[in-house]
Parts: C-alpha cells; sequence; structure tokens
DNA sequence: ATGAAAGCGCTAACAC
DNA sequence: GTGTTAGCGCTTTCAT
C-alpha cells in the first residue's frame, strides 16, 4: 500500500542517530525502563521533540510492549445510556493516554466472541464489556491468558470477574416500594432482556417489595420486554388491556419507560393522574419527557469512570487484580409517580 | 508482557505447517492475491478452520497491509448528534468487516492534529473526521501521503478534500424563511462556533433570508453561541432583555434550542404563543421536547453512512477519490413555531 | 549504562 | 503456482 509507507515517518532509529546512540537506548528513555545516564537522555529527548517522534504502536504492540489501547465492546453506541457510560470512559482514557478501539455487537453473541478474541491477542491491553451477553463464552480464554477486563453493568460467570454494576435488585426494590407508599395496589412491570442479570435482578427487587408489603405477585402484571423503546410500547398496551389493569407501571429502564408514555398518550392517559409510571437509569431524557419521569438513577458516568480505571490499575500492575464493584442507585422522584387516582 | 504472549496464539505458520505449505501461500489464501491453485487453497481454508486461526492486525499492518480499522475523530461521543452519525457509520462497517479506533478531541486542537498524524501512520487505514475544528493543520500531511480521510459536516481547506455536508446555508434560509411567512419580523439568531463552516453557512442563510424578504439585518438580534446548550440558555437571554426582544429565535442546533426552551419556560413565555423557536439537527430529542421542536433535519445517520462507504471505496482502490457530497436539510414543522402574537 | 541482535506475525517483492 | 527472503518499528534478552 503505497499510500502508507513514506519516507517522513521518523522512527526510533532516526532517534538514535539525532541523539547519536543506539536505538535500543532510545527505546529505553521511551519506556522509561532501566537506567539510562540523565545526560544521555536529556540528549535522546531533545532529538526525539526536534524531530517529532511518534511511537508506532503496532510495531510496539507486536513486540510485546503495551499497546496503549484498550478494546470497548458494546451492544450499540448509539443510545444515551452508553453516551454515560462512555463519558466516564472517556474521562479517564484521556488523562492516561490510552485510546479506545470500539466494537459495536448489536447483541449478536458470535460477534462478541470473535471480537473479543481479536482483541485479546494484542491488538489492545485491556477490555472493556458493556453488558456482555455470553461471557462464557470467552471469559475463560481471557483468564487463561490473563487478560485484563472488566465488566460493565453485569456480572460474569463467578466471583473471580471484576465487574462494576449498580445495585439492581435494590434500585427495583425501592422503584416498586415507592409505588406501594403512594398507595398502589396492582403495579405493572415491565422487563429488560431476561438474559441480563440487570434485568433480573430489577425485576426479583420488584416481586420482593411486593411480597413485603402483602401484595401478592400476578404474574400476569409481569410482562417481558427487552430494554427497547417499542418493547416499552407495547408492553403498556399489555398491561393496558388486561381485564384488571395497573395504576402503576415499573419499567426496567428509561427508555421503554418512554415508549410506555406514548401508548398513554395514545390513549388518552393522564401520567401520573390516571396512572403512573417509574423507569430506571435516569438518562439525560427522563428529566425533559412529558412529564418529567420519576426513576432510579443508576451512576452511568461514575460506572464508566471506575471500571476505566480499575481496568488501567490492572494494565499496569497483573499482579493486582482488581475487586468488583457495585454502586447504588437512587430514586430520583420527578412527576410521573403520584397517589392512584381511586 | 507475560499476558500479552501465549502459546495458544495460532499464527500463519501454525496454518502453513498444518496445511503443507509455505507460510507465504498462507498469506495469499487469507488475502486473496495472485493466484493459488484451488485445491491448496482449499487445503489452507481447511487448516485455518481446523486451528481457528484469526489475523493479527497489528503486524499485518506493520507490515504494510491493511489493518481493518479507520479512525473516527470525533469532538464529543456522547451526544445524539453523534449518536446518528455513529450509527450510519457503524452500518456499513459491519458489512465490511471494518473496526473502529475512536478519538476524542473534546474541542482541543493540538490533539487533533496529534489523533491524526498517529493513525496516518498505519494504526488505520483511512480516517472520518467529524465537524474538524482544525483541518489545515494536518490535511497537507494526509495528502501528503495519499492517506484517506473524509470529512463529515465541515468542508475542508480547499475543493481537494472529500468531505459530506448538507446544505447548511439553504438549511439557515429556510428556517428563517419559515418563521418570516409565519410573520415575525424580528427574529433572534443564536450562532453555532463561528470557527465552523456549518455555522457560518447557516448564520448567511439567515442573513440572507431576512435581506430577500426586505428585512433589515439587526446586529443586535445575532448573538454568538458555541452549539452547547448553555450557550442556547444565555443567548436566548440576551436576546430576550434586549429594549425590542425578537418574536421568533433559530437556534442553530437543537441542543441550543433545549437551552432557549429552558429559559423561556424560567420566564413563563409560552412556546410558541409568546415566541417561536426553531433548531438544526433534528436529534431525538427534538421530538420530544415540550413543546416538540421545528428543526432542520440534517440526514445525519444517512451522512455517517454516505461518509463511510466513500472512504471504504476510497481505500480499496486508491486511484478512485470519492467527490464530495452535499445532502438536502428539510424543515420539520413541529409545534414550536406560529404566528406571532402582536 | 549502553549496544547488538533476535524476533513479534505478517506482506510483498523476487525467485524458481 | 508456490517458496524464499527481506523488512515493517519496536521491545527485550544478552553482552559488554
Amino acid at each position: 500500500m503505497a499510500h502508507k509507507k513514506t519516507l517522513t515517518d521518523i522512527t526510533i532509529i532516526d532517534v538514535a542517530r539525532e541523539a547519536g546512540v543506539s536505538y535500543s537506548t532510545v527505546s529505553r528513555v521511551v519506556n522509561n525502563k532501566s537506567y539510562v545516564k540523565p545526560e544521555t537522555r536529556e540528549r535522546v529527548t531533545q532529538a526525539m521533540h526536534r524531530l517529532g517522534y511518534q511511537a508506532n504502536l503496532q510495531a510496539r504492540s507486536l513486540a510485546g510492549g503495551h499497546s496503549h489501547v484498550i478494546g470497548l465492546l458494546v451492544h450499540n453506541m448509539s443510545t444515551q445510556y452508553m453516551g454515560e457510560i462512555f463519558r466516564g470512559i472517556d474521562d479517564v482514557l484521556a488523562t492516561h493516554n490510552y485510546e479506545v478501539m470500539l466494537y459495536t455487537t448489536h447483541r449478536r453473541r458470535t460477534k462478541e466472541s470473535a471480537y473479543v478474541n481479536m482483541m485479546a491477542r494484542g491488538l489492545a491491553d485491556g477490555l472493556l464489556i458493556v453488558l456482555p451477553r455470553q461471557p462464557e463464552a470467552y471469559i475463560e480464554s481471557l483468564r487463561a491468558r490473563d487478560f485484563p477486563y472488566v465488566l460493565i453493568d453485569q456480572v460474569g460467570i463467578d466471583e473471580h470477574d471484576v465487574s462494576v454494576t449498580a445495585t439492581n435488585f435494590q434500585g427495583g426494590y425501592d422503584a416498586t416500594t415507592h409505588l406501594i407508599e403512594l398507595g398502589h395496589r396492582r403495579i405493572g412491570k415491565i422487563t429488560g432482556w431476561m438474559d441480563m442479570v440487570s434485568a433480573r435482578d430489577r425485576l426479583e427487587g420488584y416481586k420482593a417489595a411486593l411480597s413485603d408489603h402483602g401484595i401478592p405477585v400476578d404474574p400476569e402484571l409481569i410482562v417481558i420486554g427487552d430494554f427497547e423503546k417499542i418493547s416499552g410500547y407495547q408492553g403498556a398496551a399489555t398491561l393496558l388491556d388486561l381485564a384488571a389493569p395497573p395504576t402503576a407501571v415499573f419499567a426496567s429502564n428509561d427508555v421503554m419507560a418512554q415508549g410506555a408514555l406514548e401508548l398513554f398518550r395514545e390513549r388518552s392517559l393522564q401520567v401520573p393522574q390516571d396512572i403512573s409510571l417509574v423507569g430506571f437509569d435516569d438518562i439525560p431524557i427522563a428529566a425533559i419527557l412529558n412529564p418529567p419521569l420519576t426513576t432510579l438513577r443508576q451512576p452511568m458516568v461514575e460506572m464508566g469512570r471506575l471500571a476505566t480505571q480499575m481496568l488501567l490499575d490492572w494494565i499496569s500492575d497483573p499482579e493486582q487484580k482488581p475487586a468488583s464493584v457495585i454502586l447504588p442507585t437512587e430514586l430520583i422522584h420527578r412527576e410521573s409517580t403520584s397517589l392512584p387516582q381511586s
């Protein structure tokens, strides 16, 4: 490829020549490894600046060094949820001179494994996986090569996995309790993808809150969603069409709550007068929906930030595997919930 | 780095041994280059599958081949605007087996050049630059090495640059004309970053529409913003505090319009009864704002998709430099504009 | 403290 | 049609 080879690329060798040292010495000062006489180091540094040297990441990585890139595996980058998480990731990466290689799986599991294997072959120094769908498929191989990875918003296969999650069960419990305390008894639930622990935990929290308040769990009131808006819309329709419809709905994320809101509007139901609604996540649009959505805030930016910091620490000291973290959720009471009208 | 070197990585050499051929032959079949006897090809393919071979991208790229990654340079990934553009990018990349290396500059120009140089040194096969801020600083060097790049939503330094943009001037003209036709005469304008052509063109469109309708351009009515929400909020305040405030405001993007909307609400102004508002972009929240925002739709997904397709085409045939494209904008009339009340 | 040399996995001439 | 060979730019022993 002619367009990739140019004489203008200055390498470690040019710097060595300019500084009058061998190129292994240049490598040493670049990497701050072993000792280099301060005077020599200075000379090399000068030469680097003079020539505008920039390391070639692939060569470095090929030769066994750090690539200074981390892999980021997500389902879909174009959501506010990911936007928030990425903000946290970007924050810390920016201060550590690391870049990100982005992989979007669109929930196709085969892609998930393929990408992980590709990254782990050296392209990246570590991996950040948001909401992995099938971690079982590749976590063993990551462990086998001691490849650093941190799971975000999903636990892995066992306690050896390093993850950053939020208190989903508690959040589900709190959301439901909030509704119960307002006086609701028939509370509909729209779940997320049931293969994700976050979705399962939020549902369990819902059930536990009901039970703790002496309200029987009615399976009719639980409809399976998939975290996408349309499933919130459809789930709400299903719930409303029940012989005895709920007076409140708890959607497992804000996006589905938004879908539910659309259906309520179509059916001319006032929120919260006619029906209450609570979401989960507190993505930016939650506050601007009409009415502003009561939701369970999940500290997404912080989750991204923390996970990245943990990963970077782990990369820089492979012996110090970080411990998993669970961050608290928080009920944000806005205007989509109130006393039931009856 | 012990964790990066593992015996389980199988290389082109293992495949060669397994298939009983030299490893350049393996390289040939992997890259579909020159002729390989069908029978040999078959044998190699079998071996690859049996061993689960996966190419090492850095080695490939170091040796002069394609890295199969494109670099994506953006200010900030966590906006709906970028979410939409990325959706288009991701769409086409997914079908072409390409990955993306993501760089966020947060509008720091020095980073912009540094990143571009880094990518152009071989890490990527091509570059997608969204709203470059200082293309002059590095475009020369990209051209010098015939490195493929496509600019999104910003033209470059001259007609040699390949870019995908929208009809910003026309959009500004249409937005303003819409307001004029509704009967507005004093129309406030909140601009974007003035170092971006899109911001300048939208402003020029605004001025032209005014002139064409015999309305003098009042400098007082033009306030400089920066495409961020807070500047929309502040710009709206400035406009409202004028001795003769406008009856309508045209913000150069939806995010600033959202900021303006917040200020209007604080001042108890009804939109559109008391004041009309039009934005630009038509990001997803435009439709859910209260009231739903009249705006100029820019085909963001399509822009991302097209730019990526152009880049990939260019990469695969370096002789065929694609031509720049300008996509049409479209007025989306929602509920934030109406006749002036007077 | 620094230089020499091997090799990371691959592509691309160049042979045959 | 296929094998041989020389790097790509760097890190890392191993010498000195």
